[in-house]
DNA sequence: ATATAGTCTACTATAAAGATAGGAAATATA
DNA sequence: TATATTTCCTATCTTTATAGTAGACTATAT
């Protein structure tokens, strides 16, 4: 039941370059020594992050990252799913990543981690990148 | 943010042992075949559970497994909590497993993660196995 | 020209998840 | 008492995911 570094580390990088763009493009070594992460690591999810069009990116002197999209628009829900796949506690449960268990013969069991998982999902939907500034 | 396959077969495991104790020992080979499930894998998560004095066990021809707690007292918080630790979606904000991650720095995200580990362990403490049956 | 900074892919190390194996110990019953 | 049954316990193993490194390449500013 827990969130990977990914999403951690993604869910970060987002609001440090949300906070620090208005001057400038964000460097990941910015993000990087104000977080303590490990920079070749974070190069990789903040490209993940660009490829899937929440990023644009500017090489070279003077380069590095600014939000394509309005932090309005960004939901937690989105970035935990591309970085880390299912929100939902069980994987017979999800929505967006559905697959067997043995769990389906119970189904209160499966009432109750619906349910979860519809708390979870919808408080993450509704959780804006801007809502966490 | 899933549960793994322990807490699932043991609250499983505990379901159907609940269900068919009333004339016999329930036996680990009834659960497997019932559910589908690996025989020497259960047997480890179910004897976990004797250790734990969820269950009584009885050796040998005739033998298996009975519940000593009325399923009223389990909750199936302490199951999960048992076989797969944290309940929360990020060891930061879990209160039984706490952790440092760089998370610490923004108390929005937090907060999010906070009040959907309340919600789950709300819910999930306030469920018992007989609630499942 | 050079330093800077992102791009991309491959690789590696560690741990966790999900089992499997096998012998010992207890119990029922023939 | 012998045998079949069933749990007990520990060790081992395989696969997958997680977290991170490495390095060569490309673009850009000065």
């Amino acid at each position: 039941m827990k969130l990977t570094t990914k999403s951690e580390y993604s869910i970060l990088a987002l609001i440090f370059i949300a906070r620090n763009q208005d001057d400038d493009y964000v460097k990941i070594d910015q993000i990087c020594s104000y977080y303590e992460l490990p920079k070749k690591y974070l190069e990789q999810l903040v490209l993940t992050l660009k490829q899937n069009r929440y990023l644009r990116a500017r090489r070279g002197a003077g380069g590095g990252y600014r939000l394509i999209k309005d932090p309005k628009e960004i939901s937690i829900a989105e970035v935990i799913r591309l970085m880390d796949g299912a929100l939902a506690p069980t994987e017979s449960v999800s929505t967006y990543f559905y697959s067997h268990t043995p769990l389906e013969k119970e189904n209160k069991v499966l009432k109750i981690f619906k349910s979860i998982r519809d708390y979870i999902a919808d408080i993450m939907e509704n959780t804006s990148l801007e809502d966490l500034l």
